[in-house]
DNA sequence: CGGGCGGCCTGGAGGC
DNA sequence: TGCCTCCAGGCCGCCC
């Protein structure tokens, strides 16, 4: 669930409150998430710092901090990082803490273990394992259509699938995908060698509308996303097809359908999108 | 190398 | 009411 549109909503939420405090200890409290969490190189290279700047690089959170090190944090499908005061109570699924000055505290909650968090040189992060195969952002700068072309040059897979392949192009994921090819009125399963020009400029249009429209809604909330304060999105109420398989398509009013792809659901009104 | 698919994980929803 | 099954999906690894 969250994408880019909720991983810059949660840096633009922390960043003021983040910046420029210390990070006085580090807490793990579970063995793994996705991978391993290494609790001495999370302490050596946080502890004692104070965090310079948030990032974000694809769905990943980068939070800077003093003396060359970076807290990467990516909330899978269930993730939620939030600020809150140092005496609240551990939350039950809360992995990973970190008690900061001012007597707050910095938790990241994942009930089904699917993130990552790790620390690492703040030099060289691109060519980490987890940067070093990741497409173009979509946003920064915005994407356009001969861009988008260019990346689908020799491939064939259905669209949708394309454009959830963060080797290609980052931070689009089932929804975002869903809802900008409805925008673009192609078909979720159309082969990317089948797109003509007009069409890939008006999907990158809708790939880059979609997100941004998202990020100024707070993100979508349809379980567990929040910003970094605890509130949550509002663009799920402007969902066109995801997850409304059987009502009225907003535009032609046919009915939605759902489409599995690759074990994903994929909803697209069947007379709009060919 | 491209592309399809299963597995990871837990909570919530739905069926009987 | 309670139990069971299924489904959500980002990402990786395996396979052809």
């Amino acid at each position: 669930m969250p994408e880019l549109p909720e991983i810059e909503v949660l840096r633009r939420s922390l960043a003021p409150r983040l910046t420029g405090r210390r990070i006085e200890r580090v807490e793990v409290f579970a063995p793994a998430l996705r991978e391993p969490l290494d609790r001495r190189a999370l302490s050596r290279r946080l502890a004692g710092r104070a965090v310079t700047a948030l990032r974000r690089r694809s769905k990943y959170l980068l939070i800077d901090v003093e003396g060359g090190s970076t807290l990467v944090v990516h909330l899978g499908m269930s993730g939620r990082l939030t600020l809150v005061p140092a005496a609240t109570p551990r939350e039950p699924h809360e992995h990973l803490a970190f008690q900061l000055d001012r007597g707050e505290r910095l938790r990241l909650r994942d009930p089904r273990r699917f993130g990552v968090a790790f620390a690492a040189a703040t030099a060289g992060l691109e060519t980490d394992p987890h940067f070093a195969h990741l497409g173009p952002e979509p946003l920064d700068p915005p994407l356009d259509g001969a861009a988008l072309a260019a990346i689908a040059t020799g491939l064939s897979a259905p669209v949708k699938a394309f454009l959830m392949d963060a080797s290609r192009l980052v931070g689009v994921g089932n929804i975002y995908a869903t809802e900008a090819l409805f925008r673009a009125g192609i078909h979720p399963a159309r082969s990317v060698a089948r797109i003509s020009s007009g069409r890939w400029a008006r999907l990158a249009a809708a790939v880059v509308e979609v997100l941004e429209q998202a990020i100024r809604a707070g993100g979508t909330t349809l379980n567990d996303f929040t910003d970094g304060a605890g509130n949550e999105g509002y663009f799920q109420v402007d969902l066109a097809v995801y997850g409304r398989a059987g009502e009225p398509c907003p535009r032609c009013a046919a009915p939605v359908r759902r489409l599995v792809q690759s074990n994903r659901s994929s909803f697209y009104c069947p007379r709009c999108q060919r």
